[in-house]
Order: C-alpha cells, then sequence, then structure tokens
DNA sequence: CGCGGAAACTTGAACGAGTCAAGTTTGGGT
DNA sequence: ACCCAAACTTGACTCGTTCAAGTTTCCGCG
C-alpha cells in the first residue's frame, strides 16, 4: 500500500495527468486486491467525497491501458481489478464463492507460453486461471456453500 | 458434427430429457464452436421456427451441468459455448476481433495443473487463455484493424 | 503567474446480456 | 392411458457497463 505521494508519481510516471479521482482509485485498487469495480467505487468514494461511477470507469480504462493495473474476469464473475503487473503471476478462483487468490507460476516465469500449434497467431501473453475452491467453500459442513 | 440421432443419444447418455430444443441447441454448439449465445440462439431458430431465449439459456445451462458443452468466456468477452470437452485443450483469443481458436496443450495432458502455492484451494481445473491477434488483424495493411 | 485548450470529470439516460417468476406444455416412468 | 416433475413460453426486470453532452481542471507555454 503505497502513500499517497508515491502514487501520485506511478501515475506521473506513466505520463498520465494526476488527478484526485485517479489517485483515489489507484490507491484502492492497491488496498483491495482483485476487487470488482463496485468495490472499487466505494472505496475510492470513501477516500474522496463524491465521485461519478463513469470517472472510475474512465480512470480504470486509462491505467489499464497504461499498464498500471490489470483487468481480470473470471467466468460467471465481474471486472476485477488488481495492482501486481508485469511479474507473471496466475489466479486460483473459488467455484462457489468467486474468491480470488494470487498464484506465483508453476513452471519458470513464462509458464506454457508456447502453443504447440498458434494457427497464424502472434501470441503476447498467456493467462492461467485455475478453478477449484478455497478453503472456507471446500469445508464439508461448516457453512453450507452457495 | 454428429447426425441427429447420435445428438440425441449423448443427451440421452447423460441422463437429460431428450426434447426437441435440446437437440437443436447442441447441434447448434457442435457446428458453431466457440460460438456466444445470441449466435447459437439464431442457430437452433433455424433448425426449429420457433424459440425462446430463455429455454437456450437453461438448455445451455443444464448441458454445462451434464458436461456435454463447456462454457468460456474471456474478458470483454460474451459467454461461448463448445462442445469439445474432458480433451484438455486451451483457446488463443484475438485481442482486436475476438476471435477464438483452440490449441492442444503444450506440456502433456495436465498442464501446469499444479500451481506452486494453492493457499489451501482444492484445484480441479488449470484454464489457459493465450492472448494475441489473429492472422487477419495482426496483417498491419490490408484491413484496418478493430 | 495567468492563459488556453485538451484531457478529465459530472450528470443523466440508454443499452443489452442475463435472470426471475408465473403459467403452460411435454417427456417418459408407472 | 395417466400423471407429474421437468422443460418450455411469455414478458417483465435487473444491473454492470457504455454513450453523449456539457462543465471543470490539470498543466505546458508564454
Amino acid at each position: 500500500m503505497p502513500p499517497a505521494e508515491e502514487i501520485e508519481s506511478i501515475i506521473r510516471a506513466a505520463r498520465l495527468r494526476v488527478t484526485r479521482p485517479r489517485v483515489a482509485v489507484l490507491s484502492a485498487v492497491h488496498e483491495h486486491p482483485h476487487a470488482d469495480t463496485g468495490t472499487i467505487i466505494d472505496a475510492a468514494r470513501t477516500e474522496l467525497g463524491d465521485l461519478s461511477h463513469q470517472a472510475v470507469y474512465d480512470v480504470l480504462q486509462a491505467l489499464t491501458d497504461a499498464g498500471l493495473v490489470r483487468r481480470i474476469q473470471p467466468s460467471r464473475s465481474l471486472a476485477r481489478y488488481e495492482a501486481r503487473v508485469a511479474d507473471n503471476h496466475h489466479h486460483i478462483v473459488c467455484r462457489d464463492c468467486g474468491a480470488v487468490a494470487d498464484v506465483d507460476c508453476a513452471v519458470g516465469d513464462t509458464p506454457c507460453l508456447t502453443p504447440s500449434e498458434a494457427h497464424g497467431y502472434t501470441v503476447d501473453e498467456a493467462e492461467v486461471i485455475y478453478w477449484g475452491r478455497c478453503p472456507a467453500c471446500a469445508a464439508p459442513s461448516t457453512t453450507q456453500h452457495r
């Protein structure tokens, strides 16, 4: 969780204008890894007071384009954002509650980045999602899952 | 593209009731790999005449639960379905036009199915999506991509 | 230090894939 | 042939996301 000044310089370093909404949104993404848009809107409003949802969508788009955040969207889930970028890690998603956790790659730095037959496609990224159940949902009796 | 009788027996073998909507939808998924829901609805209607969109959603859900089709949903894309199941293959998605192609796994049968640290999760599937550009969109001058 | 313009934000309406709910039809077991 | 739970129809509705028009603000430049 970098302090506000560091957030500012991160934004500035990406050649983006520094605005209060952008600082608030980027902070929110740092503080809430894998949060969906609604959660980010709430967190940014807590920090700023008023803020339109449209601004948050715009900011997230700008930050994504600049490579400061990454957007992930597992099936049956809303869009989620994370600030861990450019370090090649992957995700485990719980089939029941949708919780997301980070996983470092199993095989070296760029796992499976070589499809056997690419059909002429130019590949630049391999995204891996592990599906399963989180500890809470896997527990048999404690909670009635879903 | 199996004939109608074979589609029927596939459905019956999964202990599902055989109905005309189900046969039409499963045929459509076989005939249009990676099609989104709208395309499947159109294809099924072409075969059947009238058919409610709700029925298609129900059928796709039932077929997915039974393991007869697989649902995939790359970021920024609608839900797509395919009939190739239980053979561990993955997908290449074009960043520009959204086209999807199949890829057999690079490393053996169950690629990367072992995350380095699973955070207590029980993992049962590893889904890999390669991101890049399809031959048409990668071509520099021919088509103005997007 | 203040101006100017483009980028960023606000407001409010609209879109559309997917879901919900209530009523009717139908497959297939007894 | 009967029956009923499963499957389908109809139609309204939800809500994450996008679109559009107008206003504000950041920041390079003089």
